[in-house]
DNA sequence: TTTTTTATGGAACAAATATTTCAAAAATGA
DNA sequence: TCATTTTTGAAATATTTGTTCCATAAAAAA
C-alpha cells in the first residue's frame, strides 16, 4: 500500500463521513483539501458523476481523487462513492437515514414499529413533494358533483370507506359502492354524467374496480381515481388520477400516504363545495 | 438503426417520461412493459446503479434494458439515465425538515397537501418514538386466539377494516362486527374466552363500541384495543391497549399512524401465528 | 545547501459497463 | 396450419471508467 491510508473503518454513512473531513481537514494536502470542499458542497456531483468530470469540476486530477478516495480508507473511489449514492437515496426521506444511522448505532435489532413508521415516513415525504395541481383539480371535480360514488376493494378498500366517511361529514351526497359485483356494476350504469366516480384501486388491480371505471368513462361520467401508479389500467381510463406509491415492508404495503392523500381530497372538496352554496 | 425508435425526440424530463410511459404501455412489448413498472416504482435505483443490478431487480436482461432505452427515443441506456439522474438532483426537499418539525406551523403559502402531510409526519414520528412493549404483547395476544373479532366504527371503520384485510390476508380467523348495533352486541355475547375483541374507537368515543368492549370484558374475553387516549373509556377497560394521536387539520385528524400502526400490528401477529403451526 | 520525504499529474493498465450482434423463441397474420 | 414478423436472451464486442505506476515537482528535514 502506497497511500497512508487511516488504518480505520472508513465511514459508511454520509453524516460520518462529513464529521471525518471535518476534523481532519487541515491536516490534508493541499489539493486533498480543494476535493474535500469540493465533496461537501457537491454531494450531488460526488453520487451521479464519473471521476472525469467530479475531478474536472473540482479542479484535480483523477488520481488525486482515488487518493482522496483512499486517504479516508476507502478500497478506492468507486467505494467512496457508494456512501454518496446512498445519502441520495434517502436525502428526500430523512426517515430511512435515521434508521441506518440507527442501525449502526446498536446494530441488534431495529423494532419492527419503527421500520413500519420509517416506511410510512418515506411514502408521505415522497407525497408532499408532489405536485397539487392534480389534487386541486380532482377536489374541485367532486365538488361540483351532485352525488359522489366510491368504489374501492381489498386493500383499497379502507380508503374508500375513510373518503366516504369524510365527504358525508363534509356535508356532500356520497354513496359508497360495496356489495355484490354485479349489483354494484347495475348501479354504476346509473351515474349520471352531473355526478363522478370515485375509485381507488391498487396493483393487483381488481377487475371489479376496473369495470366500474370502464362503465363509467364510456358512459362520459368523471371519473377520479386514487391508484399506485399511472400505469394501472384505472389511470389510463380517466381524466384526474392521484398517484401514492407506498414501500413494501415484510411484505404488505401500507397505507398512512393514501390516507394523508384521501383526507386532503376530501378536505379540499368540501372547502369548494361550501364556498358554492 | 434496429430497434423502432420513436422518430420524436425523447423526453429529456422525468415528469414527461412518465407521462409518455402512461400512453404507450400498452403498445410495449411484455418485458418492456415490466421495466417501465419497475422504472416507474424504483426512479432512485434507474439513477444510481448499473444495468447489470438494475436488470436483475427488475427481472430482465440487460439488453432488454437497453431497448427499453431505445425504443423511448434515447441513444442508449446511459443516455435515459441521465434523465432519472437529473430528477434526483433537482428534487428538493423545500417541507421534508419541515414535517418533521413538531407542531410547528408556518404561515405563508403552504399547500394544503403539505399541511396535512406534515401531521400525518408528525404523528408517525411520535409513533415510532413509542414503546415496543404493548404492541409486542397485543400481537401475540392476537396471535393465539382462536378467532378475531373487529370492532370500530365512524372514523375506525376504515381501520377496522384495513385489520381485517390484513389478518384475512395473514391467514389468520378475523371477523368484522358490522351492521346494526343490536345484532353486533349479540354476536359479541357469544365470543368465546380463547377469542378476542379488537376494538378501534377515537373520540368521541361511540357508545357502541363502548358496549362491546363492555361486554367482552364482564365476559373475560380479552380485548385489545386501538385509541387516541389513554383516558378513553375503552382503554379502561381492558388490558391491552394501544394508542395514537393524530393532530386535527383543518377540524380533521388523519389516520396515517393509525393505520401505520394496525399494520404492524397485524404483520406481527401473523409472525407469532405462523411461528405457533 | 543537500538529502529525504511527500505530493502531484500523466500515461499505461485493468476492470467494469454499455452496446451490438445473432440465433432462437414467441407472437402474429394469412 | 405455415410463413413472416417481432421479441427475447446470451455471448461477443467496443467503450468507458477506475486504478496503478512511475517520473517529476514540491516540501520538509538534515
Amino acid at each position: 500500500m502506497k497511500e497512508k491510508a487511516s488504518k480505520q473503518q472508513p465511514p459508511r454513512v454520509f453524516s460520518l463521513l462529513k464529521l471525518w473531513l471535518q476534523e481532519h481537514y487541515l491536516s490534508l494536502p493541499k489539493r486533498l483539501q480543494s476535493v474535500a470542499v469540493y465533496a461537501l458542497h457537491h454531494p450531488d456531483m460526488m453520487a451521479l458523476n464519473t471521476i472525469a468530470v467530479i475531478s474536472e469540476q473540482a479542479g484535480v486530477t483523477p488520481s488525486t481523487m482515488i487518493r482522496f478516495a483512499k486517504s479516508l480508507g476507502y478500497k478506492g473511489f468507486s467505494d467512496m462513492q457508494i456512501v454518496f449514492q446512498e445519502s441520495m437515496r434517502h436525502m428526500p426521506q430523512p426517515y430511512a437515514a435515521r434508521i441506518h444511522d440507527l442501525g449502526e448505532q446498536m446494530p441488534g435489532e431495529i423494532s419492527a414499529l419503527q421500520r413500519f413508521a420509517a416506511a410510512a415516513g418515506n411514502a408521505i415525504n415522497k407525497l408532499a413533494q408532489t405536485d397539487d395541481q392534480s389534487l386541486l383539480q380532482a377536489s374541485r371535480k367532486l365538488a361540483e358533483a351532485h352525488t359522489i360514488y366510491i368504489a374501492g376493494q381489498g386493500r383499497a378498500a379502507p380508503v374508500s370507506t375513510y373518503l366516504h366517511y369524510l365527504l358525508i361529514k363534509m356535508e356532500m351526497q356520497a354513496v359508497l359502492l360495496e356489495g355484490m359485483p354485479v349489483m354494484v356494476a347495475d348501479k354504476a350504469r346509473l351515474i349520471k354524467r352531473n355526478e363522478v366516480l370515485l375509485a381507488v384501486s391498487f396493483s393487483p388491480y381488481t377487475a371489479n374496480t376496473r369495470e366500474l371505471v370502464d362503465i363509467c368513462a364510456n358512459r362520459q361520467v368523471p371519473v377520479v381515481s386514487i391508484t399506485d401508479s399511472t400505469l394501472s389500467p384505472i389511470a389510463r381510463r380517466d381524466a384526474m388520477h392521484l398517484e401514492v406509491l407506498e414501500k413494501e415492508v415484510s411484505g404488505f404495503r401500507g397505507l398512512s400516504a393514501t390516507m394523508c392523500l384521501a383526507q386532503c381530497l376530501a378536505v379540499e372538496a368540501g372547502k369548494y363545495h361550501s364556498n358554492m352554496d
